[in-house]
DNA sequence: CTATGTGAATTTATTCACAGCA
DNA sequence: TGCTGTGAATAAATTCACATAG
């Protein structure tokens, strides 16, 4: 399930090395050191050669790594080789935008179905995807699609998990600002937007 | 600047406790025990009671905590108690949605000005906001607006990043999936949005 | 000479276990 | 007795320093 021994924070780091390379990659590099890398993605170079060394060599001493094998390298190590779909549960402001976020892409990601429970959105389209009612989200086991995206007023947040979970989702991205109770083999990461702006305060006000 | 010996991570669950804290006041209770709040945020009780300790004695052995008392010290200690403006930058989807997103005034943020580099979106309005020609930003000063969110493409984050800097602002939410520099007295923090849906497949996907 | 890879040292954060107090 | 507060133990992550290899 979890490679062993790999700290949380390194994988954490992996999208980000990966975002960062495919860019110089498209920008026709095929070498980079650990530290320009750094520099590139913020990161300081000896965390990056830290991060790599956990699953194995993937450079070579006094010259550098080989972007394209380092792409594939963390793909693999990330499981992002197949592309995958997922679900939006909630079509208001943040859902429509998340629906229409182009950074899905680059990891592999389609989000490919829409649910909503208001009746005035169930029907319409965003991006070409048709809105669905809410309590048809049992389709997501015969569309074989694992992860749920929840973008719905915290209220109703939980409820709508616990019909992912029956639906067979494997994976919830939650932008509701609450905690969500799902059974240990679901996985649950939740994005507090507001949570984040409140903590600025602390950091950027003296005294 | 920094209270010292505080971790970083007890101020990120700081947010999760007040969030909850507020919901629970006003479903008319007024005392908690930490097991109690542990279970509806999803922190362990011990954990909370350890990042209450950083800052005094907030509860009463025996008994729990006063939810009003706490609520008060964690908006000392996060400096939530005067409302604080925050601006725009990028209109898009994504910064639509944020300007509409209600979850930022429980902490007394209010997304007051919007930019845009647009000339079919200056002067619209969202929510009552008209967005502004981002040439403009210096403004900020004069309104004494210091935060600023990022949701621009990522290819014109740095820029914006740097006029921001220069119309003297403390803080940065930067939701365009890039690094970004600023002097070491500016806060970043960056909300990777697509990097969290990138690390699913390794905690869903077993083999 | 350059840049990786990695044990060891250090720092940071979590977890425990129980003393202390209403 | 019940629940907080905290020193001590453990675990996790970062940082360093340098051996190693092209």
């Amino acid at each position: 399930m979890k490679h062993k021994g790999i700290p949380d924070e390194t994988i954490r780091r992996l999208p980000v090395y990966l975002r960062g390379l495919i860019f110089l990659q498209e920008g026709g590099q095929d070498r980079i050191s650990s530290s320009k890398l750094g520099d590139f993605v913020g990161v300081q170079s000896w965390q990056i050669r830290k991060d790599f060394s956990y699953f194995g060599e993937f450079g070579v001493r006094g010259v550098g790594y080989e972007i394209k094998k380092l792409i594939d390298g963390i793909k693999e190590i990330l499981k992002l080789n197949k592309v995958q779909n997922a679900a939006l549960v909630g079509a208001g402001n943040l859902g429509s935008a998340i629906l229409s976020y182009p950074g899905f892409e680059l990891y592999g990601f389609n989000v490919t179905m829409a649910f909503d429970n208001n009746a005035k959105k169930i029907g319409k389209k965003i991006k070409s995807i048709e809105i669905m009612d809410v309590s048809k989200l049992d389709i997501l086991k015969k569309k074989n699609v694992r992860l749920g995206i929840i973008a719905v007023p915290r209220s109703e947040a939980q409820e709508i998990a616990n019909a992912l979970v029956k639906a067979g989702v494997k994976g919830i991205l939650n932008f509701s600002p609450c905690y969500i109770m799902v059974p240990k083999k679901v996985k649950v990461m939740t994005i507090d937007i507001a949570g984040y702006l409140a903590r600025m305060p602390y950091y950027t006000l003296n005294g």
